[in-house]
RNA sequence: CGGGGUGUAGCGCAGUUUGGUAGCGUACGUGGUUUGGGACCAUGGGGCCGAAGGUUCGAAUCCUUUCACCCCGACCA
């Protein structure tokens, strides 16, 4: 491609509200131009690097006997009211009704397009397993995107379904699949990422998978042990507390607090730490107005709502206390009882000893509580969120660290959720109608595309990986003006294009240090500078955009030397 | 949805306090001189100052309403 007649604007300055520096480096590189709030355009470079993205993806899935189809954007509500989803997802999907007022929405994902193009079309275990999968745009109309592609409303992402007759084959596909998608991230060049532990959320079944890239900018928090390799999204992240001295077991009193709410000005105001305290957490459970929930935790940790939800089976909301017969700010558990609300105690306080707890009265807290003595707790459960530094619940020696992370693909056991909903059937080998079991796979392009540039963007723009640059070599000309450079780089453009080599041939008659700044933002891992001086000895300079050491090559032999680098970086990349 | 911020040329910004015919840098067009790290001179085009109402002889500037975008939080595969 001429570089002089590319549409998209490079700019010297950052644009001024943008925060993540590759978001901000690919806007001023004219990658891409915002259209709405998460909603982007993709000019030629970026739309180059999807491409590419979509094409590994296309070879890894193929490779695992995936099949290729495309499922509607827009889908009638019937469908999404079969798999129960119409009711139980909120205002992410976009619902709106057609001329004939006709309920409609727009695909966020698409099990139940799967579930439908496949019931009805599959009818004996003879063709199972299969996996069908597409690469299409989706919309989720997010409360608040942000960072550029990294977290958008419309997106186009790889999504897989795959059905199973047995559980011992979804777990053998699961695991192809698994592998597929780390040679996936190899494959674009992402080094840092990992595979976690995660809640499937709204997606149903119990296994499921994510892969991170471990960034500081990521949105969601892991857990890791280096030691054993445990690896878990907060979600689902449990640790084991390092011992705590709660000194003195004694007899319980209350003691008068005033003002003091809050875990950390009880706290203060009696000289204790938040371990010794008992926090309690109330929520109300969503389209359930009759029922609530109590959860008590000790003081120095945070509920993890994802557990509360799966305990209580519903959603939860943080709740109102004005109503309520709850004194907020002075909860505790002791004599309290309440109809129509669950009571959850972490295992954090199991045997604790020498704890302070709301009195539940204005004012007052208790203290010298024993759980064992002065409470009844029929069970413990696990409903606190995992801490930096705690011990790993695997091994029970080594310590996680929490980390951040960008989601970048996930997978997921389905079981029988979408196709026992949608009564899905197929014929096992003794004629008796079974329901399929599924998996299903997502990886989101764009966010792919973001998260590698996240690794790989320096001051000067982005170092793309040899298997998704928009371009494998930038060829600056100097001085093209005078006639033996455009000669000979016009005959090097047309060489290189011959042999298959994607060339971005920056043909204007701009002053040197311009043309390498475009080269650079844009990153194509090769760059050829052909000028006055190189062409006195009949040679090219080969720069790299990666650091690696200049190089001077003849003329005639700078093809070669060009479709062998290129292999190289590929093989080390496929490797 | 809550809190904070910003809307003036493609991009980056000044001008708003104190109302008086719309500015700078960069990018873009033309001519010329340049050319190994974002060159220079000359000249030119481009903006209903986010939108709508209002106050005023006169509004980018004051008042009201509204919209969009950004950041933090809540939420989320």
């Amino acid at each position: 491609m001429l570089l002089s007649k590319m549409v998209g604007e490079r700019s010297k300055e950052n644009p001024s509200d943008i925060t993540i520096k590759s978001h901000a480096t690919m806007m001023r590189g004219g990658y891409m131009k915002q259209v709405a709030n998460g909603i982007y355009s993709l000019l030629p470079p970026a739309k180059r690097i999807a491409t590419k993205i979509e094409r590994i993806i296309r070879e890894e899935m193929d490779k695992i006997e995936g099949q290729e189809v495309l499922f509607p954007v827009v889908m009638p509500r019937e469908l999404w009211e079969e798999s129960g989803r119409f009711d139980s997802i909120g205002g992410e999907m976009v619902r709106f009704t057609d001329r004939n007022d006709k309920g409609m929405v727009l695909g966020m994902t698409h099990e139940e397009a799967a579930v439908h193009m496949a019931r009805n079309t599959v009818s004996s275990y003879q063709q199972m397993p299969f996996m069908i999968y597409q690469i299409q745009t989706k919309f989720r109309d997010e409360k608040r995107a942000r960072g550029g592609l990294i977290r958008v409303r419309e997106f186009t992402m790889k999504d897989g379904y795959s059905f199973h007759i047995s559980q011992e084959d979804l777990d053998k596909y699961y695991d192809r699949c698994f592998a597929a998608y780390e040679r996936i991230f190899s494959r674009i060049g992402m080094k840092n990422f990992i595979s976690v532990k995660a809640d499937s959320g709204m997606m149903g079944g119990s296994v499921s998978h994510e892969f991170m890239l471990l960034t500081e900018i990521g949105e969601d928090t892991i857990a890791i042990c280096d030691d054993c390799g445990y690896r878990a999204n907060m979600e689902v992240a449990d640790c084991i507390l390092n011992t705590f001295d709660y000194g003195t077991d004694c007899a319980s009193e209350e003691v008068f607090t005033g003002d003091a709410k809050e875990i950390s000005q009880v706290c203060e105001m009696l000289s204790i730490a938040s371990e010794n305290t008992i926090k309690a957490v109330s929520f109300a459970i969503k389209d359930d107005t009759e029922k609530s929930c109590l959860v008590f935790l000790r003081g120095d940790l945070e509920v993890n709502e994802a557990k509360v939800k799966k305990i209580v089976q519903g959603e939860i909301l943080p709740s109102d206390l004005s109503s309520s017969e709850l004194v907020a700010g002075n909860i505790g558990p002791i004599g309290l009882s309440l109809k129509n609300t669950v009571m959850l105690f972490d295992e954090s306080l199991q045997g604790a000893v020498n704890m302070v707890c709301g009195a539940n009265k204005a004012d007052f807290h208790i203290k010298g509580v024993n759980i064992a003595r002065d409470l009844d707790v029929k069970k413990f459960v696990n409903v606190s969120k995992a801490i930096d530094n705690a011990i790993c619940p695997i091994c029970k020696t080594s310590h996680i660290t929490l980390k951040n992370g960008i989601e970048i693909g996930n997978i997921f056991q389905l079981g029988t959720k979408y196709s026992s909903a949608m009564k899905m059937t197929v014929l096992d080998q003794n004629g008796k109608a079974v329901t399929p079991i599924m998996g299903c796979y997502g990886i989101g392009v764009g966010r792919a595309m973001a998260s590698v540039a996240e690794e790989n963007v320096d001051d000067r723009g982005i170092v793309w990986p040899m298997s998704i640059a928009p371009w494998q070599v930038s060829l600056c000309p100097l001085k093209v003006n005078q006639e033996s450079v455009k000669l000979a780089s016009d005959t090097l453009y047309s060489d290189l294009q011959n042999a298959g080599v994607e060339v971005l041939y920056d043909d204007r008659n701009a002053s040197p240090g311009f043309k390498f700044a475009d080269a650079e933002l844009i990153g194509a891992p090769i760059r050829l500078v052909i000028s006055p001086r190189s062409l006195e000895t009949n040679e090219v300079e080969v720069a790299f955009r990666n650091g690696a050491e200049k190089e001077m090559v003849a003329i005639e032999n700078i093809l070669s030397y060009v479709q062998e680098k290129i292999a190289t970086a590929m093989a080390e990349l496929n490797k």
